[in-house]
DNA sequence: TTGTAAGCGTTATCAG
DNA sequence: CTGATAACGCTTACAA
């Protein structure tokens, strides 16, 4: 590995150009108490030597890296890409660079990742991820790295949070739906490893039936649209109706097709709700009623957090996304 | 900005711990030559005080930083995210850390990013932009960092490719199609500014319909399902068939639901083949017929590539991904 | 086996 | 306005 080995250095700009390392210094950092000349000439010795700064060196000199540490459970899913989308948009205005950490669903995955987190030296996270609980990130946040929780409300001096309100929502679209049926099974379809939001809205699931005495059944599905596709056909077989809520747009359309393809109307006999909805709710037909909340918008929030929180300056700590449903071709209302 | 101020340092672990920098280091790197009891006294200081060494001042010390930058045009479509995916799989499993540059379709905005690669200090990276060419790789190439380059071919010394064989099985697909049907006009889907994939794609299928003497059209559309859609629901007013070449799934499903959301039957009268297929090809109804590569075999390939470039050992330099045609309901054959 | 000291490429604090 | 020189936190010969 001698890939770095031959870098041109500030030194050699320094001897290049007849003057000291400081000044080469302050050229790049574009300080004052340079006289023209002497800063053309530096700079054309810059162009000519092809001279580029170590972030590294300079880092570790100023204390900061304008790196940004991002942690996502994984780069797989639509929504996250969005996520991803507004983050790194922010980031580019802004200037900072953007460290990606994969965490892959597991308690034991994360940790390990936010130890790399510190020794990355960024300068501040944006975390998205379930398995961390508040003592994960109270140590992360004790190596003085300010950060973004989402989708987890933590209440800390150097944490912000965004959280997002899918709840409220999807017990106000059940409760609306049991008013006009009373013949379909309410179920929930159960990924599993899918976190604490699913977690969250399933208990708000079974809440909702609960309270309106109605019996519901809750499936373990697959996160695969080829596999539920396919146990969903298998149930069709004897099961001519129910209305579903799943937690992706990929396992709605798994449904929705099944059902479909069973010879079943939706929404007259099958109704479908996501509870994660993307630009794809739109695109399959029928097309799917969803709650949605703009990922590339919360990103961008969180960029925009993080920097004010960086610099002592966020006041509201916590925000609140709320999600918006939006009635399609898979639902009744 | 403070945030980085108060870590604890190799140097306070060894006072801690009553011996020498060195001898924390050899403990921190697993060095042999320590004493079991020293090593034990260690690494309960380092335990004791939270201790986790700076990536920024080891990547200094080694001139290696474990960092891979990864240059991509956005974070916001599926098969990038697919990309990306498979590269954080294996950047995981070989522990290194990547560094994500987005560069929003401008040359310009292109070139700048290279700088900040360069400046990033990365051990190489994998660049996935349709905007650099020969002599920005060569560039970024001269600063001794190692670069895998997708879905372009560089020859050079430290520069190994990935590319994409579409234009083989699009020609393949389409004289295919002009056997069996005369009467549909071809047309292929312009996206404004999307790169060089697009234009040999293009180029291809000019090639195949003059070849084929058949009459075509190139039209422009917005990457966008939703003016797609909003455009041809319009245009199927006083055109009841054709036969369409998309670029992304979400364009070919725009003209699929326009179709037949206008009375027209797919693919009786319309047919549409998307380039760049994804899961969503299937879950689509119809759905749709398409060529696919697997970007997450992809991105992982180009992690292995680059490792071994790193290493100075990939033999072969050059790689092609060949393009699968799936048939779907989109078209009739 | 352990410690000393010279880097790694910058920035920043002084004098001059 | 410019130049020494000491950090920054760590690795790594070279000595001991």
């Amino acid at each position: 590995m001698d890939n770095l080995k031959e870098r041109v250095t500030i030194y050699e700009v320094a001897k290049a150009s007849g003057v000291s390392l400081a000044t080469v210094s302050r050229v790049i950092n574009n300080q004052g108490n340079v006289t023209p000349q002497t800063r053309q000439r530096v700079e054309a010795t810059i162009a000519r030597l092809g001279y580029k700064p170590s972030g590294l060196a300079q880092a570790l000199a100023k204390n900061k890296s304008t790196n940004i540490g991002v942690v996502i459970p994984s780069a797989n899913y639509v929504y996250i890409s969005n996520l991803l989308h507004g983050i790194t948009e922010v980031a580019k205005e802004k200037g900072f660079v953007l460290s990606l950490f994969v965490t892959s669903h597991s308690k034991k995955d994360a940790l390990s990742v936010v130890d790399k987190v510190i020794t990355s030296h960024v300068d501040g996270a944006i975390v998205f991820d379930d398995e961390l609980d508040a003592d994960d990130f109270e140590k992360l946040s004790s190596y003085y790295v300010p950060i973004i929780v989402i989708n987890n409300n933590i209440q800390s001096e150097r944490i912000g949070s965004i959280t997002f309100g899918y709840e409220h929502n999807l017990v106000r679209i059940l409760n609306n739906h049991f008013e006009k049926d009373n013949v379909k099974r309410p179920v929930f379809l159960h990924v599993h490893n899918c976190g604490q939001l699913l977690t969250r809205t399933e208990a708000a699931f079974v809440r909702a039936c609960e309270a309106a005495n109605r019996e519901y059944r809750i499936f373990n599905v697959d996160d695969s649209y080829t596999r539920t596709y396919a146990d969903f056909i298998g149930y069709f077989k004897d099961h001519r109706n129910g209305y579903f809520v799943a937690y992706r747009d990929s396992i709605a359309a798994a449904i929705v097709n099944a059902a479909t393809d069973s010879g079943l109307k939706v929404p007259q006999d099958v109704e479908v709700v996501s509870l994660i909805g993307t630009k794809y709710a739109n695109i399959t037909r029928p097309t799917l009623s969803s709650m949605h909340i703009n990922m590339s918008d919360v990103g961008a929030r969180a960029m925009y957090m993080l920097i004010e929180l960086m610099n002592h300056e966020l006041k509201q700590k916590t925000y609140k996304f709320e999600s918006e449903y939006t009635k399609r071709d898979s639902t009744k209302e």
